[in-house]
DNA sequence: TTGTATGCGTTATCAT
DNA sequence: ATGATAACGCATACAA
């Protein structure tokens, strides 16, 4: 592997302005500039991460929280995917990283990797409110990025899904076909997530003058989507639509339409959330709302970095796409109706 | 933080010594070994990863691979708790560690990780039979470790849990029940453990004169479960045991039974793989085969460690255990039929 | 069995 | 706008 001092040499230039010319941390004239850059492309130049460490100071790794504890990781397809997206901008900006084990197992690990300062930053995904890596993290002063909010603190730094945003575009599709009267079914426990789609869901559905209906299981299972919307359909004003938090909970909602014998999307539109192969493959198809989790890790990464440059996390929103399809579509229309707003995130400064 | 030099005059004695104390690289006289790690224990040293790395020419980062692509780790908790594994082994080592992505999103990211010598060593969990990623890295000569066995070369070093250990156990356990007509649900593809799995079940029943009956479903899930339970039980000789390669296929055959009216475990027995929550949940709770994904990711760890100072790996089985439960329990024994055989890994050189 | 001295590839400090 | 040089914390060849 080539240094930086044959590059330097290559390029007749000192070390010092190769190093400035990748680390951005001084002006360098643009055509020293362009002659660093050919020169490092020519001898396949990479900066060696743990030379940087060394320099630096820092360890070059990002601790990564993931709620192992229910069964969510388990079951929803968002968070490898997230961990995927995580792993990718980690390995772009040099970094590695390491898993901290919920604090069930003990807080062992995390305090030994803690004090002998081998995280330069952590991430946590999805932060139940009641979750204690939290305290613990913020006690230690390693800064911390969550994904989603963590609801007892909203003054840590988090980007998040924008599912307000697709709540509402939602709500515009089954309007213009013309349903009236739909239900929530959502879960417990602290997430912001499901507190932003209850929100979102009871807004637009007040605007709209139509019947707030909130069904909380205990879990996101199919199970529970179908022993609910069973209830809900055997009530004497059961709604038209039935919107679930998880796509898995909306499968549980077509069959407890099938075995009633309810027409879906005649009688009953039915939406989920992920969109995930189980959205694509139902019968019908699953109208659902499209998250991000690439750019959500890609998102939070940076603004981990911002954070070790001493700069304040700027919070994002990434926005979701609400893809609909046959399970909502009362007319035949070939086109999916995807929302048009815009993909450029919008920026929440606090 | 603590380093090398202030340990060294701490303990009287040479950084030399130190480093030599915590690397094992070469003898130590035993009272100025204590002398040292006293030291290090009062000063609260922690040898820097990054130092090391940057002495050492090593980027103290593993590559994980995980089989993304189908819904295996999805829907498996299995995986998660492979993981944790290997990240907190690889933590314990001084080890980070960035996940690679399946090769559908293109070779492009590994390709890079590779040429810039980002990874030390790859671990590849469960590799199906025709994963395009292990020619890549085996072709790199990146050290490379996989959990199971990678079936088209059994020359790749590799650790595994002795699933056919297991299902000899849950053999006798059947005998032992008056079982006489067990099937195996398992699935295609080219996992290993699905073929030892499936060999083993086969050497056993062909010891004790028992007829072979496999089926295999083109997926795990509890639906395939459910359908082939069904057919399996319409038959004129129907089988007296269903075992299922996960407890969610075993879910499904529960599900299948009690339609049926098929009394479990009297009528039939049902066993499952993993002792999930599934199967301690479910009504009756399931007789599964308990596998130890923590230990097997730290051998995994081991082994690469061991590739990577030039030794040669050793091939290493994790015992299962199998968990007798009320769904393969016709007496009323409420003491577990756990396993006896002995928890010490079982060494294979090769 | 132990110690000395050099090097690993960067960043940062202080000059120019 | 650019350079020379000293850390950074450890491993190791070589010496004793």
């Amino acid at each position: 592997m080539a240094g930086i001092h044959e590059v330097a040499r290559h390029a007749g230039v000192s070390i010092t302005t190769v190093s400035h010319v990748f680390s951005g941390k001084r002006p360098v004239a643009p055509e020293t500039r362009v002659k660093v850059l050919q020169a490092a492309e020519a001898l396949e130049y990479r900066p060696s991460r743990t030379a940087r460490g060394l320099a630096t100071g820092r360890a070059m790794t990002f601790g990564l929280h993931f709620p192992f504890a229910g069964d969510s990781f388990v079951l929803n397809p968002y968070f490898p995917a997230l961990l995927q997206g995580l792993s990718a901008a980690a390995a772009e900006s040099g970094y590695g990283f390491l898993l901290i084990p919920s604090s069930q197992d003990g807080d062992a690990p995390l305090d030994e990797l803690l004090r002998a300062r081998r995280l330069d930053g952590v991430i946590v995904a999805d932060p139940e409110s009641s979750d204690p890596v939290i305290p613990t993290l913020v006690g230690s002063n390693v800064p911390v990025v969550t994904t989603g909010r963590f609801v007892p603190d909203p003054n840590l730094p988090w980007v998040d899904n924008d599912h307000g945003g697709a709540i509402r575009d939602l709500f515009a599709h089954l309007d213009e076909q013309g349903y009236g009267r739909p239900a929530l079914l959502s879960t417990r426990g602290g997430y912001s997530y499901i507190a932003d789609t209850e929100a979102s869901y009871t807004e637009e559905a007040e605007r709209r003058g139509m019947p707030v209906t909130i069904r909380r299981p205990p879990d996101l299972s199919e199970e529970q989507g179908y022993r609910h919307a069973i209830r809900l359909l055997d009530r004497r004003e059961p709604p038209d639509v039935i919107i679930a938090c998880v796509d898995r909970q909306a499968i549980g909602v077509l069959r407890a339409a099938d075995e009633l014998g309810v027409r879906v999307p005649e009688d009953l539109g039915v939406a989920g959330e992920g969109d995930t192969v189980l959205a694509v493959h139902s019968r019908p198809p699953l109208t659902s709302i499209r998250v991000h989790p690439g750019e959500l890790g890609a998102a939070a990464v940076e603004s981990l970095l911002r954070l070790l440059e001493g700069e304040r996390a700027d919070n994002r929103m990434i926005p979701a796409d609400m893809v609909a399809r046959r399970s909502t579509r009362r007319d035949a229309r070939t086109t999916p109706g995807r929302a048009a707003r815009s993909r450029r995130p919008s920026a929440d400064r606090g």
